[in-house]
DNA sequence: AGATCGTAGTTGATCGATCAAATCACCGAA
DNA sequence: TTCGGTGATTTGATCGATCAACTACGATCT
């Protein structure tokens, strides 16, 4: 497997190992792309060779005359917040490794407004440097679809499409792929309706974004479904901005009105409310969402959204347009985050009610 | 600007461009690559020419004549600690900016072992999808470096070599560059002493670690520069593994020894060292280290690490050895950090001595 | 005047793989 | 025996840019 010394030979060449096992260029290239129309025996002859001469083809050579890179665009965006920045870190890890097992590469660019990523998928595309895109966010009045879309550039998203002004809100035509947030706060407030808690509370962001909204909603209907009366659920629930000091203040606050557990729309907020439990010197269960590396090390319940799939899906769906194949079916429109459960809200706190 | 239709025209090439301004291929090529060898006039009528045309030179066909790729590979670690991570995610996020901004781009790829990213190094090379290489983080007896220096592959290094098993602990022959980690903490070290302290503790991890005994290396010398004798020092001094809590429990057992200041070897530590102080009810004053966005969010003191510098000149380094440019000089052998003073350094805590 | 040189720009050949079309070998049917 | 047919393999042409060698045309020198 190994190559020989530094400098001594030349890079081997389709030629050069079609030389080598006696048969023509056009065999060794089937070889490697139409297996099944070369002979058994000649195909584990090339193979052999290929071996042999540790050759690896030539991308350059590829891409010219397939006019396909087989490179993925990515964007990165400087790093925000530190706890919840790691979603975006794991997908991307996730989608380079499974781009890894279908032979495509992932490139990097960055990108400061809508515009700039304009020129970025234009020059991308245009040297061929990368046959589609992944994009993960999105914001109202995304420039971004629309031109991908009109120009014929595959691309997947990573996150649910905001209905377009002025669309009639239809499906929209671009492929994306998300996680049921509300089934996840649903399926944290269930674990502790289970655990005896009744008064759950809900530390979550300012309604007016959808992924908050979307969370809030989850906690509530399963609280509703629970028995738990609007009246009652309405003092539970709390808007803040996203943070480690936010939740404290928050979590502080609805202990004294007698939460006895916390449902989290981030991770950030709960390690605020965590510590708050603790600094109370309370036995509250907090459950935070995204499962962080941070939420695992202090031992903090959360939510952990299926990034895996979700970038092998957004991969498998970009590579579905390359190659003309119809759009991928999905059983659910979402994929369903997971709880993980941990000390924060194990062992069965005495029951509240 | 823009480019006409959809799949109206094709898409432009040195030859369509050339026609466009009534030149020959090899001109418009120039234009590009050495424009000092064009008729100024000539020049002007070339770059209008790709400018109507929207001509973006394609990668593949110039990887292939130049045996080049244009791109730097990194190797894309999965998550592991959410604060402390942020700072490869900068780095990483540097790098690329910096990258587009000299006409290159940059690959992930992923491996879990050495062996596992020498066969990386092979293949990506091998099919020239990638012309360097630029690495973080470094562990003994790495055989990375000695066999990328073997095959004569470009490569630098974020990160100090550790000294070979055997090797005389001459200059290693790679280039690297690292950031001057004792003189963050002494800076910090001072900073707590001019606000008057003086039994500043230090929360680092257990001895051992390079990078982590150099960051006690700094706050130790900088106490001792002070006046601080190494009997008042040593119960000062405090070793565990990196975390929020282990911080925490530290900071708590440093305060109760009259601690009045904590200089933490990480943000991860800091936190946990600042939520102990306030849970105390103490002043005391906290300096992290990283510069996360979780102790910006939080305001605490850190120390930020010139990873822009430390990017920029990664790839300067990598693309001097593309270019056979003498390696970079560099005035001091490692970078020097800054500290960022926020509210948990701030205002001067009264003088406890 | 003729040779020499320099500048500005041109043409031919090439990088390495793949597509498309041609060839070859072999078999059974007419 | 010959021919069509099928499958396996080979040859020719090509993707688009750049390198190297070459032409053209003045200006300069002897």
């Amino acid at each position: 497997m190994e190559q020989s010394g530094p400098e001594t030979a030349q890079r081997p060449t389709v030629s050069s190992v079609a030389a080598h096992a006696g048969v023509s260029r056009q065999t060794v290239s089937n070889a490697l792309n139409n297996p099944e129309r070369l002979q058994p025996e000649t195909l584990k002859r090339v193979l052999t060779a290929i071996e042999e001469t540790g050759y690896v083809r030539s991308a350059a050579a590829r891409q010219m005359r397939t006019a396909r890179s087989g490179v993925i665009a990515y964007r990165l965006d400087p790093v925000r917040d530190g706890i919840g920045g790691a979603v975006l870190d794991t997908f991307l890890h996730a989608l380079t490794a499974e781009a890894e097992r279908r032979d495509y590469r992932v490139v990097l660019y960055t990108a400061d407004s809508d515009e700039a990523e304009l020129r970025q998928f234009s020059s991308l595309t245009q040297a061929r440097a990368a046959d589609a895109f992944v994009l993960v966010g999105t914001h109202r009045n995304d420039l971004r679809y629309r031109w991908l879309s009109e120009h014929g550039i595959p691309f997947s998203v990573f996150g649910r499409p905001w209905p377009e002004e002025g669309t009639t809100a239809a499906e929209p035509a671009h492929a994306w792929i998300d996680v049921d947030g509300a089934a996840g706060t649903a399926q944290a407030a269930r674990h502790l309706l289970d655990l005896g808690h009744r008064n759950i509370a809900f530390v979550g962001w300012p309604a007016g974004s959808e992924t908050g909204d979307e969370r809030r909603r989850g906690w509530d209907e399963a609280m509703a479904a629970a028995g738990v009366g609007a009246a009652e659920r309405r003092p539970l629930d709390s808007e803040q901005q996203d943070g480690i000091l936010e939740g404290a203040d928050a979590a502080a606050r609805l202990l004294a009105g007698g939460a006895t557990a916390f449902v989290c729309a981030s991770d950030s907020l709960a390690v605020g409310a965590f510590s708050a439990v603790r600094a109370a010197g309370a036995r509250a269960a907090v459950v935070g969402f995204d499962d962080s590396p941070t939420a695992a090390a202090l031992g903090l319940s959360s939510i952990r959204q299926p990034l895996d799939d979700a970038a092998a899906w957004a991969l498998a769906s970009v590579l579905d347009q390359l190659d003309g194949r119809a759009p991928r079916e999905r059983d659910a429109r979402l994929l369903l985050p997971r709880l993980v459960v941990r000390e924060s809200s194990q062992p069965p706190a005495s029951a509240t009610r």
